[in-house]
DNA sequence: CGGACCGTTCGGCGGGCACCGAAGGGTCCG
DNA sequence: CGGACCCTTCGGTGCCCGCCGAACGGTCCG
Protein backbone atom coordinates (compact mmCIF):
# COMPACT_ATOMS: atom_id res chain seq x y z
CA UNK A 1 0.00 0.00 0.00
CA UNK A 2 0.64 3.05 -0.89
CA UNK A 3 0.97 6.38 1.03
CA UNK A 4 -2.76 8.69 0.37
CA UNK A 5 -2.38 11.95 -1.20
CA UNK A 6 -1.88 13.99 1.94
CA UNK A 7 -4.54 16.84 0.88
CA UNK A 8 -7.26 13.73 0.53
CA UNK A 9 -7.93 13.97 4.38
CA UNK A 10 -8.35 17.88 4.05
CA UNK A 11 -10.76 17.88 0.80
CA UNK A 12 -12.55 14.88 2.20
CA UNK A 13 -13.22 17.34 5.79
CA UNK A 14 -14.04 20.19 3.52
CA UNK A 15 -16.40 18.31 1.09
CA UNK A 16 -17.78 16.74 3.71
CA UNK A 17 -19.17 20.63 5.01
CA UNK A 18 -21.59 20.51 2.17
CA UNK A 19 -22.53 17.18 2.42
CA UNK A 20 -25.51 17.33 3.97
CA UNK A 21 -28.67 18.07 2.74
CA UNK A 22 -29.23 20.93 5.67
CA UNK A 23 -26.01 22.45 5.41
CA UNK A 24 -26.21 22.61 1.83
CA UNK A 25 -29.45 24.05 2.13
CA UNK A 26 -27.88 26.92 4.42
CA UNK A 27 -25.17 27.41 1.97
CA UNK A 28 -27.41 27.93 -0.76
CA UNK A 29 -29.24 30.67 1.21
CA UNK A 30 -26.58 32.39 2.26
CA UNK A 31 -25.68 32.75 -1.52
CA UNK A 32 -27.93 35.83 -1.58
CA UNK A 33 -24.39 37.27 -0.04
CA UNK A 34 -26.80 38.84 2.68
CA UNK A 35 -26.03 37.38 7.39
CA UNK A 36 -28.88 35.53 8.06
CA UNK A 37 -29.53 34.39 11.74
CA UNK A 38 -29.63 31.21 12.45
CA UNK A 39 -33.07 30.92 13.52
CA UNK A 40 -34.10 31.77 10.26
CA UNK A 41 -31.78 29.24 8.54
CA UNK A 42 -33.31 26.57 10.62
CA UNK A 43 -36.67 28.01 9.53
CA UNK A 44 -35.94 27.50 5.74
CA UNK A 45 -33.66 24.03 6.15
CA UNK A 46 -37.05 22.53 8.13
CA UNK A 47 -34.78 21.49 10.89
CA UNK A 48 -34.81 22.21 14.61
CA UNK A 49 -33.10 25.29 16.02
CA UNK A 50 -30.61 23.29 18.08
CA UNK A 51 -29.97 20.98 14.60
CA UNK A 52 -29.33 24.15 13.35
CA UNK A 53 -26.95 26.02 15.38
CA UNK A 54 -24.90 22.49 15.43
CA UNK A 55 -24.17 22.38 11.78
CA UNK A 56 -23.58 26.67 11.60
CA UNK A 57 -20.91 25.56 14.20
CA UNK A 58 -19.63 23.25 12.07
CA UNK A 59 -19.63 25.24 9.10
CA UNK A 60 -17.87 28.14 10.69
CA UNK A 61 -15.23 25.96 12.48
CA UNK A 62 -14.56 24.99 8.95
CA UNK A 63 -14.11 28.28 7.88
CA UNK A 64 -16.98 28.62 5.09
CA UNK A 65 -18.88 31.06 7.08
CA UNK A 66 -17.98 34.15 9.29
CA UNK A 67 -20.29 35.00 12.22
CA UNK A 68 -21.31 37.98 13.92
CA UNK A 69 -22.76 38.11 17.13
CA UNK A 70 -25.81 41.05 17.43
CA UNK A 71 -26.81 40.79 21.09
CA UNK A 72 -29.20 37.64 21.23
CA UNK A 73 -28.97 36.91 17.71
CA UNK A 74 -26.39 34.75 15.99
CA UNK A 75 -25.59 36.17 12.21
CA UNK A 76 -23.82 34.40 9.99
CA UNK A 77 -22.56 34.81 6.36
CA UNK A 78 -20.11 33.25 3.34
CA UNK A 79 -16.63 34.06 4.53
CA UNK A 80 -15.63 35.51 1.61
CA UNK A 81 -15.67 35.67 -2.27
CA UNK A 82 -13.94 32.36 -2.65
CA UNK A 83 -16.17 30.31 -0.28
CA UNK A 84 -19.33 32.00 -2.56
CA UNK A 85 -17.75 31.08 -5.96
CA UNK A 86 -17.12 27.59 -4.63
CA UNK A 87 -21.05 27.53 -3.79
CA UNK A 88 -21.65 28.09 -7.33
CA UNK A 89 -19.34 25.92 -8.87
CA UNK A 90 -20.73 23.23 -7.19
CA UNK A 91 -23.95 24.03 -7.80
CA UNK A 92 -23.39 24.29 -11.69
CA UNK A 93 -21.82 20.95 -11.40
CA UNK A 94 -24.99 19.53 -9.85
CA UNK A 95 -27.60 21.65 -12.42
CA UNK A 96 -27.28 19.66 -15.53
CA UNK A 97 -29.22 16.57 -14.01
CA UNK A 98 -31.29 18.45 -11.52
CA UNK A 99 -33.98 19.56 -14.51
CA UNK A 100 -37.11 19.04 -12.27
CA UNK A 101 -40.27 21.20 -12.07
CA UNK A 102 -41.55 23.06 -9.53
CA UNK A 103 -44.30 20.88 -7.92
CA UNK A 104 -46.57 24.48 -7.13
CA UNK A 105 -47.82 26.99 -8.45
CA UNK A 106 -46.02 29.47 -5.93
CA UNK A 107 -42.88 27.48 -6.36
CA UNK A 108 -43.25 27.89 -10.48
CA UNK A 109 -43.42 31.54 -9.39
CA UNK A 110 -40.72 32.10 -7.66
CA UNK A 111 -38.62 30.13 -9.73
CA UNK A 112 -39.43 32.03 -13.09
CA UNK A 113 -38.88 35.27 -10.91
CA UNK A 114 -35.52 33.63 -10.09
CA UNK A 115 -34.44 32.75 -13.63
CA UNK A 116 -35.70 35.93 -14.88
CA UNK A 117 -32.66 38.13 -12.35
CA UNK A 118 -31.69 37.09 -9.13
CA UNK A 119 -28.05 37.64 -7.41
CA UNK A 120 -25.35 34.92 -6.95
CA UNK A 121 -23.66 36.43 -3.97
CA UNK A 122 -22.66 39.93 -4.75
CA UNK A 123 -23.02 40.04 -8.67
CA UNK A 124 -26.27 39.76 -10.76
CA UNK A 125 -27.59 36.50 -12.48
CA UNK A 126 -30.35 35.03 -14.22
CA UNK A 127 -31.52 36.01 -17.69
CA UNK A 128 -30.73 39.39 -16.30
CA UNK A 129 -27.14 38.61 -15.55
CA UNK A 130 -26.33 36.98 -19.03
CA UNK A 131 -28.01 40.15 -20.50
CA UNK A 132 -25.84 42.48 -19.17
CA UNK A 133 -23.05 40.05 -20.28
CA UNK A 134 -23.64 40.01 -23.60
CA UNK A 135 -24.43 43.55 -23.97
CA UNK A 136 -21.48 44.43 -22.69
CA UNK A 137 -19.16 41.78 -25.00
CA UNK A 138 -21.02 43.44 -28.15
CA UNK A 139 -20.01 46.80 -26.93
CA UNK A 140 -16.24 45.57 -26.53
CA UNK A 141 -16.08 46.18 -23.18
CA UNK A 142 -15.78 42.46 -22.16
CA UNK A 143 -13.77 39.91 -24.03
CA UNK A 144 -14.82 36.62 -23.64
CA UNK A 145 -13.61 34.44 -26.78
CA UNK A 146 -10.13 34.11 -25.83
CA UNK A 147 -10.67 33.92 -21.67
CA UNK A 148 -12.84 36.33 -19.85
CA UNK A 149 -11.52 39.85 -19.41
CA UNK A 150 -12.18 43.33 -19.20
CA UNK A 151 -11.13 45.32 -22.31
CA UNK A 152 -9.14 48.51 -22.14
CA UNK A 153 -12.32 50.18 -23.36
CA UNK A 154 -14.25 48.39 -20.36
CA UNK A 155 -11.97 49.94 -17.87
CA UNK A 156 -12.43 53.11 -19.17
CA UNK A 157 -16.59 52.39 -19.16
CA UNK A 158 -16.71 51.95 -15.49
CA UNK A 159 -14.56 54.60 -14.90
CA UNK A 160 -16.56 57.18 -16.82
CA UNK A 161 -19.55 55.71 -15.44
CA UNK A 162 -18.66 56.45 -11.54
CA UNK A 163 -18.24 52.51 -10.83
CA UNK A 164 -15.13 51.99 -8.95
CA UNK A 165 -13.63 48.89 -9.17
CA UNK A 166 -11.48 48.21 -5.97
CA UNK A 167 -8.52 45.77 -6.45
CA UNK A 168 -8.84 43.71 -3.38
CA UNK A 169 -6.30 40.94 -3.24
CA UNK A 170 -6.13 38.57 -5.64
CA UNK A 171 -9.87 38.85 -6.77
CA UNK A 172 -9.98 38.79 -10.52
CA UNK A 173 -11.23 41.96 -12.03
CA UNK A 174 -13.46 39.93 -14.44
CA UNK A 175 -14.05 35.94 -13.90
CA UNK A 176 -17.13 33.76 -15.23
CA UNK A 177 -19.63 32.38 -13.32
CA UNK A 178 -21.53 30.14 -14.74
CA UNK A 179 -25.42 30.14 -14.39
CA UNK A 180 -27.48 28.06 -13.55
CA UNK A 181 -30.69 28.70 -14.83
CA UNK A 182 -29.13 29.79 -18.31
CA UNK A 183 -26.06 27.11 -18.57
CA UNK A 184 -23.71 29.99 -19.71
CA UNK A 185 -21.20 32.16 -17.86
CA UNK A 186 -22.38 35.53 -16.48
CA UNK A 187 -20.02 38.76 -15.32
CA UNK A 188 -18.88 38.21 -11.84
CA UNK A 189 -15.25 38.84 -9.97
CA UNK A 190 -14.84 42.32 -8.83
CA UNK A 191 -16.37 44.09 -11.76
CA UNK A 192 -19.37 41.67 -12.17
CA UNK A 193 -20.13 42.71 -7.57
CA UNK A 194 -19.49 46.75 -8.53
CA UNK A 195 -21.86 46.23 -11.20
CA UNK A 196 -24.33 44.80 -8.92
CA UNK A 197 -23.90 47.15 -6.21
CA UNK A 198 -24.40 49.89 -8.46
CA UNK A 199 -27.38 48.81 -10.19
CA UNK A 200 -29.06 48.06 -6.62
CA UNK A 201 -27.56 51.32 -5.21
CA UNK A 202 -28.69 53.52 -8.52
CA UNK A 203 -32.49 51.76 -8.19
CA UNK A 204 -31.86 49.62 -11.11
CA UNK A 205 -33.20 46.97 -9.50
CA UNK A 206 -34.75 45.89 -6.41
CA UNK A 207 -35.02 43.10 -4.18
CA UNK A 208 -37.97 40.86 -3.79
CA UNK A 209 -38.84 38.40 -1.30
CA UNK A 210 -36.43 36.76 1.01
CA UNK A 211 -34.30 35.61 -1.57
CA UNK A 212 -31.52 36.03 -3.96
CA UNK A 213 -34.57 37.69 -6.56
CA UNK A 214 -34.68 40.82 -8.06
CA UNK A 215 -37.13 42.66 -10.08
CA UNK A 216 -36.31 45.33 -12.80
CA UNK A 217 -37.60 48.92 -11.57
CA UNK A 218 -39.04 51.36 -14.15
CA UNK A 219 -35.55 53.19 -13.60
CA UNK A 220 -34.14 50.31 -14.31
CA UNK A 221 -35.82 49.59 -17.56
CA UNK A 222 -34.67 52.87 -18.86
CA UNK A 223 -31.18 52.65 -17.71
CA UNK A 224 -31.05 49.10 -19.07
CA UNK A 225 -31.89 50.13 -22.21
CA UNK A 226 -29.82 53.46 -22.66
CA UNK A 227 -27.05 52.10 -21.61
CA UNK A 228 -26.93 48.33 -23.02
CA UNK A 229 -29.69 48.46 -25.26
CA UNK A 230 -31.46 45.46 -23.43
CA UNK A 231 -35.28 45.44 -23.39
CA UNK A 232 -36.03 44.50 -19.84
CA UNK A 233 -39.43 43.69 -21.49
CA UNK A 234 -37.90 40.61 -23.17
CA UNK A 235 -36.62 39.37 -20.26
CA UNK A 236 -40.26 38.07 -18.73
CA UNK B 1 -41.22 25.36 7.82
CA UNK B 2 -40.00 26.62 4.40
CA UNK B 3 -39.40 24.00 2.05
CA UNK B 4 -35.70 23.71 1.49
CA UNK B 5 -34.12 25.24 -1.95
CA UNK B 6 -34.63 21.31 -4.42
CA UNK B 7 -30.99 21.89 -5.29
CA UNK B 8 -30.13 21.49 -1.91
CA UNK B 9 -30.59 17.23 -2.36
CA UNK B 10 -28.27 17.31 -5.73
CA UNK B 11 -25.50 19.22 -3.95
CA UNK B 12 -25.17 17.39 -0.82
CA UNK B 13 -25.05 13.94 -2.77
CA UNK B 14 -22.65 15.51 -5.54
CA UNK B 15 -20.38 17.14 -2.44
CA UNK B 16 -20.94 13.72 -0.32
CA UNK B 17 -19.23 12.11 -3.16
CA UNK B 18 -15.60 13.86 -2.17
CA UNK B 19 -16.56 13.78 1.51
CA UNK B 20 -14.89 10.26 1.96
CA UNK B 21 -10.73 10.27 2.03
CA UNK B 22 -10.39 7.28 0.09
CA UNK B 23 -12.35 8.56 -2.74
CA UNK B 24 -10.49 12.26 -2.26
CA UNK B 25 -7.54 10.30 -2.42
CA UNK B 26 -8.64 8.12 -6.06
CA UNK B 27 -9.79 11.38 -7.39
CA UNK B 28 -6.23 13.49 -6.40
CA UNK B 29 -4.48 10.46 -8.10
CA UNK B 30 -6.89 10.73 -11.33
CA UNK B 31 -5.68 14.54 -11.60
CA UNK B 32 -2.76 13.44 -13.81
CA UNK B 33 -5.40 12.77 -16.55
CA UNK B 34 -4.70 9.45 -17.49
CA UNK B 35 -6.60 6.29 -16.57
CA UNK B 36 -5.95 4.20 -13.92
CA UNK B 37 -6.90 0.59 -13.10
CA UNK B 38 -9.18 -0.13 -10.34
CA UNK B 39 -6.38 -2.18 -8.90
CA UNK B 40 -4.07 0.48 -9.09
CA UNK B 41 -5.82 2.96 -7.14
CA UNK B 42 -6.96 0.46 -4.04
CA UNK B 43 -3.41 0.09 -3.67
CA UNK B 44 -2.93 4.11 -3.83
CA UNK B 45 -5.73 4.63 -1.36
CA UNK B 46 -4.67 1.60 1.13
CA UNK B 47 -7.94 -0.37 0.92
CA UNK B 48 -9.04 -3.49 0.05
CA UNK B 49 -10.23 -3.97 -4.12
CA UNK B 50 -13.38 -4.73 -2.97
CA UNK B 51 -13.57 -1.73 -1.07
CA UNK B 52 -12.12 0.51 -4.18
CA UNK B 53 -14.63 -1.40 -6.46
CA UNK B 54 -17.61 -0.01 -4.63
CA UNK B 55 -16.28 3.74 -4.35
CA UNK B 56 -15.81 3.56 -8.07
CA UNK B 57 -19.07 2.59 -8.67
CA UNK B 58 -20.20 5.09 -6.75
CA UNK B 59 -17.94 8.07 -8.78
CA UNK B 60 -18.71 6.71 -12.08
CA UNK B 61 -22.81 6.65 -11.33
CA UNK B 62 -22.46 10.15 -10.35
CA UNK B 63 -20.69 11.31 -13.34
CA UNK B 64 -17.81 11.98 -11.54
CA UNK B 65 -15.62 9.09 -13.53
CA UNK B 66 -15.81 7.68 -17.04
CA UNK B 67 -15.12 3.86 -17.27
CA UNK B 68 -13.57 1.86 -20.24
CA UNK B 69 -13.57 -1.76 -19.39
CA UNK B 70 -10.23 -3.53 -21.32
CA UNK B 71 -10.50 -7.66 -20.81
CA UNK B 72 -9.93 -8.45 -17.15
CA UNK B 73 -9.02 -4.31 -16.00
CA UNK B 74 -11.46 -1.36 -15.46
CA UNK B 75 -9.77 1.73 -16.54
CA UNK B 76 -11.26 4.89 -14.83
CA UNK B 77 -10.30 8.58 -15.68
CA UNK B 78 -11.91 11.76 -14.83
CA UNK B 79 -15.12 12.17 -16.62
CA UNK B 80 -13.93 15.55 -18.21
CA UNK B 81 -12.39 19.11 -17.83
CA UNK B 82 -15.22 20.40 -15.70
CA UNK B 83 -14.49 17.67 -13.10
CA UNK B 84 -10.81 18.13 -13.03
CA UNK B 85 -11.57 21.83 -12.53
CA UNK B 86 -14.10 21.31 -9.33
CA UNK B 87 -11.40 18.62 -7.87
CA UNK B 88 -8.69 21.92 -8.51
CA UNK B 89 -10.54 24.18 -7.15
CA UNK B 90 -11.80 22.28 -3.44
CA UNK B 91 -7.66 20.93 -3.54
CA UNK B 92 -7.10 24.84 -3.38
CA UNK B 93 -9.28 25.53 -0.85
CA UNK B 94 -8.22 23.21 1.59
CA UNK B 95 -4.55 23.92 0.85
CA UNK B 96 -3.91 27.29 2.67
CA UNK B 97 -5.00 25.73 6.20
CA UNK B 98 -3.01 22.25 5.00
CA UNK B 99 0.24 23.48 5.00
CA UNK B 100 2.13 20.29 7.06
CA UNK B 101 5.50 18.55 6.60
CA UNK B 102 6.12 15.42 4.47
CA UNK B 103 7.48 13.27 7.81
CA UNK B 104 9.84 11.18 5.27
CA UNK B 105 12.80 12.12 3.20
CA UNK B 106 11.34 10.33 0.02
CA UNK B 107 8.25 12.12 0.74
CA UNK B 108 10.23 15.08 1.05
CA UNK B 109 11.65 14.94 -2.12
CA UNK B 110 9.07 14.03 -4.10
CA UNK B 111 7.10 17.26 -2.57
CA UNK B 112 9.38 19.31 -3.94
CA UNK B 113 9.32 17.27 -7.75
CA UNK B 114 5.87 18.33 -7.63
CA UNK B 115 6.27 21.50 -6.57
CA UNK B 116 9.01 22.55 -9.04
CA UNK B 117 7.12 21.17 -12.27
CA UNK B 118 3.64 19.05 -12.24
CA UNK B 119 0.71 18.57 -14.92
CA UNK B 120 -2.52 19.56 -13.53
CA UNK B 121 -4.97 17.24 -15.08
CA UNK B 122 -4.20 18.27 -18.84
CA UNK B 123 -1.92 21.33 -18.65
CA UNK B 124 1.62 22.28 -16.80
CA UNK B 125 1.53 23.54 -12.36
CA UNK B 126 3.99 24.09 -10.15
CA UNK B 127 6.65 26.81 -10.32
CA UNK B 128 7.00 25.52 -14.15
CA UNK B 129 3.48 26.29 -15.04
CA UNK B 130 3.44 29.61 -13.14
CA UNK B 131 6.65 30.60 -14.64
CA UNK B 132 5.45 29.68 -18.37
CA UNK B 133 2.02 32.03 -17.46
CA UNK B 134 4.11 34.72 -16.28
CA UNK B 135 6.45 34.67 -19.49
CA UNK B 136 3.20 34.61 -21.46
CA UNK B 137 1.69 37.40 -19.80
CA UNK B 138 5.13 39.69 -20.05
CA UNK B 139 5.12 38.93 -23.63
CA UNK B 140 1.98 40.66 -24.21
CA UNK B 141 -0.07 37.24 -24.71
CA UNK B 142 -1.75 36.62 -21.59
CA UNK B 143 -3.85 39.54 -20.16
CA UNK B 144 -4.22 38.41 -15.92
CA UNK B 145 -4.56 42.19 -15.23
CA UNK B 146 -8.18 42.52 -15.96
CA UNK B 147 -9.38 39.06 -16.21
CA UNK B 148 -7.21 35.46 -17.58
CA UNK B 149 -7.83 35.65 -21.15
CA UNK B 150 -5.34 35.44 -24.46
CA UNK B 151 -4.87 38.92 -26.47
CA UNK B 152 -4.83 38.93 -30.18
CA UNK B 153 -0.73 38.54 -30.30
CA UNK B 154 -1.60 35.52 -27.76
CA UNK B 155 -3.91 33.96 -30.81
CA UNK B 156 -1.42 34.54 -33.37
CA UNK B 157 1.80 32.80 -30.92
CA UNK B 158 -0.03 30.21 -30.84
CA UNK B 159 -0.71 29.48 -34.42
CA UNK B 160 2.88 30.62 -35.53
CA UNK B 161 4.29 27.86 -33.13
CA UNK B 162 2.14 25.51 -34.97
CA UNK B 163 0.38 24.82 -31.78
CA UNK B 164 -3.43 24.26 -32.41
CA UNK B 165 -6.30 25.95 -30.26
CA UNK B 166 -9.22 23.34 -30.74
CA UNK B 167 -12.49 25.19 -28.98
CA UNK B 168 -14.44 22.13 -27.96
CA UNK B 169 -17.60 22.93 -26.62
CA UNK B 170 -17.89 25.74 -24.24
CA UNK B 171 -14.39 24.85 -22.39
CA UNK B 172 -12.63 28.41 -22.08
CA UNK B 173 -9.99 29.40 -24.24
CA UNK B 174 -7.83 30.25 -21.75
CA UNK B 175 -8.86 30.14 -17.43
CA UNK B 176 -7.01 30.57 -14.47
CA UNK B 177 -6.45 27.37 -12.32
CA UNK B 178 -5.15 28.67 -8.83
CA UNK B 179 -2.07 26.32 -8.44
CA UNK B 180 -1.71 24.95 -4.92
CA UNK B 181 1.81 25.40 -3.92
CA UNK B 182 2.70 28.52 -5.19
CA UNK B 183 -0.99 30.10 -4.76
CA UNK B 184 -1.25 31.87 -7.54
CA UNK B 185 -3.01 31.03 -11.03
CA UNK B 186 -1.27 29.43 -13.56
CA UNK B 187 -2.59 28.83 -17.68
CA UNK B 188 -5.28 26.26 -18.17
CA UNK B 189 -8.15 26.05 -20.59
CA UNK B 190 -7.88 24.90 -24.11
CA UNK B 191 -4.78 26.88 -24.29
CA UNK B 192 -3.16 25.55 -21.21
CA UNK B 193 -3.88 21.93 -22.17
CA UNK B 194 -2.78 22.35 -25.75
CA UNK B 195 0.94 23.95 -24.56
CA UNK B 196 0.85 21.24 -21.87
CA UNK B 197 0.37 18.58 -24.71
CA UNK B 198 3.39 20.46 -26.64
CA UNK B 199 5.81 20.22 -24.42
CA UNK B 200 5.77 16.78 -23.74
CA UNK B 201 5.00 16.19 -27.47
CA UNK B 202 8.41 18.00 -27.75
CA UNK B 203 10.41 16.61 -25.22
CA UNK B 204 10.74 19.61 -23.29
CA UNK B 205 9.04 17.55 -20.14
CA UNK B 206 9.07 13.86 -19.09
CA UNK B 207 7.11 12.69 -17.02
CA UNK B 208 8.70 11.36 -13.41
CA UNK B 209 7.61 8.31 -11.35
CA UNK B 210 3.85 7.31 -11.52
CA UNK B 211 2.29 10.21 -10.69
CA UNK B 212 1.83 14.07 -11.90
CA UNK B 213 5.40 15.15 -11.42
CA UNK B 214 7.39 16.18 -14.70
CA UNK B 215 11.24 17.26 -15.19
CA UNK B 216 12.76 19.40 -17.66
CA UNK B 217 14.69 17.78 -20.17
CA UNK B 218 17.74 19.54 -21.69
CA UNK B 219 15.78 20.33 -25.32
CA UNK B 220 12.79 21.84 -22.79
CA UNK B 221 16.03 23.65 -20.79
CA UNK B 222 16.56 25.83 -24.38
CA UNK B 223 12.85 25.49 -25.72
CA UNK B 224 12.01 27.44 -22.34
CA UNK B 225 14.92 30.24 -22.66
CA UNK B 226 14.65 31.03 -26.15
CA UNK B 227 10.97 31.21 -26.31
CA UNK B 228 9.83 32.60 -22.95
CA UNK B 229 13.37 33.79 -21.51
CA UNK B 230 12.88 31.47 -18.59
CA UNK B 231 15.76 29.96 -16.75
CA UNK B 232 14.84 26.19 -16.12
CA UNK B 233 17.76 26.19 -13.14
CA UNK B 234 16.24 28.91 -11.53
CA UNK B 235 12.85 27.00 -10.64
CA UNK B 236 14.67 23.93 -8.87
C1' DC C 1 -7.89 -27.07 -19.71
C1' DG C 2 -5.89 -25.53 -15.30
C1' DG C 3 -3.92 -21.78 -12.85
C1' DA C 4 -2.95 -16.94 -12.16
C1' DC C 5 -4.92 -12.62 -12.08
C1' DC C 6 -8.46 -8.77 -11.96
C1' DG C 7 -12.57 -7.25 -10.52
C1' DT C 8 -17.36 -7.61 -8.30
C1' DT C 9 -20.89 -9.10 -4.99
C1' DC C 10 -22.41 -10.17 -0.47
C1' DG C 11 -22.88 -10.53 4.58
C1' DG C 12 -21.54 -8.59 8.69
C1' DC C 13 -19.41 -5.38 11.69
C1' DG C 14 -18.39 -0.93 13.74
C1' DG C 15 -18.18 3.96 13.92
C1' DG C 16 -19.80 8.33 12.87
C1' DC C 17 -23.34 11.61 12.48
C1' DA C 18 -27.89 14.02 11.81
C1' DC C 19 -31.76 14.61 14.42
C1' DC C 20 -34.78 15.78 18.34
C1' DG C 21 -36.48 17.50 22.94
C1' DA C 22 -35.38 19.17 27.33
C1' DA C 23 -32.74 22.12 30.05
C1' DG C 24 -30.07 26.22 30.65
C1' DG C 25 -27.61 30.72 29.74
C1' DG C 26 -27.61 35.21 27.72
C1' DT C 27 -30.10 39.39 25.99
C1' DC C 28 -33.75 42.58 25.56
C1' DC C 29 -37.93 44.86 27.18
C1' DG C 30 -41.88 46.15 29.84
C1' DC D 1 -37.34 41.82 38.17
C1' DG D 2 -40.06 38.65 35.40
C1' DG D 3 -41.15 37.02 30.99
C1' DA D 4 -40.33 36.53 26.07
C1' DC D 5 -37.04 35.42 22.85
C1' DC D 6 -32.72 33.52 20.66
C1' DC D 7 -29.42 30.34 20.81
C1' DT D 8 -26.49 26.50 22.74
C1' DT D 9 -25.44 22.23 25.21
C1' DC D 10 -26.39 17.58 26.29
C1' DG D 11 -28.15 12.82 26.26
C1' DG D 12 -30.23 9.45 23.51
C1' DT D 13 -31.69 7.20 19.28
C1' DG D 14 -31.53 5.43 14.81
C1' DC D 15 -29.59 5.26 10.39
C1' DC D 16 -26.14 5.38 6.98
C1' DC D 17 -21.86 4.08 5.19
C1' DG D 18 -16.98 2.60 4.87
C1' DC D 19 -14.46 -1.40 5.63
C1' DC D 20 -13.07 -6.24 5.25
C1' DG D 21 -12.76 -11.26 3.85
C1' DA D 22 -14.76 -14.90 1.39
C1' DA D 23 -16.82 -16.55 -2.57
C1' DC D 24 -17.60 -16.09 -7.39
C1' DG D 25 -17.43 -14.85 -12.53
C1' DG D 26 -14.41 -13.28 -16.45
C1' DT D 27 -10.16 -12.87 -18.88
C1' DC D 28 -5.65 -14.08 -20.19
C1' DC D 29 -1.89 -17.37 -20.70
C1' DG D 30 0.92 -21.46 -20.60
Amino acid sequence: MTTKDPGAAGLARLAGLFADETRAACLLALLDGRAWTAGELARHAGVAASTASEHLGKLVAGGLLAEERQGRHRYVRLADDRVAQLVEDLAAQVAPGAARRPRTLAAAGAGSAMARARTCYDHLAGRLGIAVTDALTGLGLLRQDTGFALTDPGLAWFDAHGIPLARTGRRPLARGCLDWTERRPHLAGVAGAALCRHALDAGWCVRIGSERAVKVTAAGDRALSELFGIDAAALR
